[in-house]
DNA sequence: GATAGACCTTCCAGTAACTGGAAGGTCAAG
DNA sequence: CTTGACCTTCCAGTTACTGGAAGGTCTATC
């Protein structure tokens, strides 16, 4: 599959695709014409980085995330280890979204939403800066 | 408050700070020495950066997140559309992040966790790129 | 088989959002 | 009055793309 179809797959523009072949994030073979090939695999992971950069995740720990995937003689305890912290990193994203979600949530509820300028969502905002 | 105390309550460094005021997202008084003087709601505005930012949302969209508390002439139909925009790019941000927590969730789970490298958790990984 | 349009290639320059370092001013303690 | 920890500006470098030029390839139509 060549790189104009990967990147309808994956949602990646095809400029980003080639980028990460540059840094060796997804190595695509090559067709007889000098053009990209990307199998399956290397779209999957051309997806999953797709998402991972979106939920803020670096391209190192991008990376650290898909040497999960690569590193086969890796030892068990190691990749358990790993997995274990991305998850730690996983709750405290999604607990800080919520606290986000829920400020925000009870500002529109409070809301009238009409076009008096006087919403008392506004009264409200600075608690928008007040969850730890 | 000068810098470094401001650095130190909002979790970003300096060098971070001095270039959001250089883009006009936290503009701080002046002390008679030239020193930056930060108020407490610039430092509320700075903490609320630093967690948006770590979550994935662009400068850009911290600058309307933050204008929903600064516009206050804005209409109050347009806050609560902004708002209930925001609400659902963090709804679908929190729903990826707790399909990945899944995926490495199983991971671990099915991981013996000792130091052989033969660990099942190697064998399952290409179900880390298989949700949708 | 020529040619148009949509692909693809490499290379190089630009942008966004920092990040580091130099050169120098300010301030509180000893 | 000097030492050390602050602060200032400025300028250069990094990360992660992003856009554009110059040109090769492929498919489809005349």
């Amino acid at each position: 599959m060549n790189i104009g179809h990967a990147a309808d797959a994956s949602g990646l523009p095809t400029k980003t695709i080639r980028y990460y072949e540059e840094i060796e994030l997804v190595r695509p073979g090559r067709a007889e014409n000098g053009y990209r090939d990307y199998s399956d695999n290397d779209v999957h992971r051309l997806r999953f980085l797709q998402r991972a950069r979106g939920l803020g995740f670096s391209i190192d720990e991008c990376r650290s995330l898909l040497s999960l995937y690569d590193d086969e003689g890796r030892a068990s305890a190691d990749v358990k280890a790993m997995a274990l912290d991305k998850i730690s990193e996983i709750d405290s994203k999604i607990s800080e979204l919520r606290s986000l979600r829920n400020t925000l949530s009870n500002l529109a509820k409070n809301c009238h939403g009409d076009d008096r300028p006087d919403c008392p969502i506004i009264d409200d905002l600075a608690g928008i800066f007040r969850h730890d």
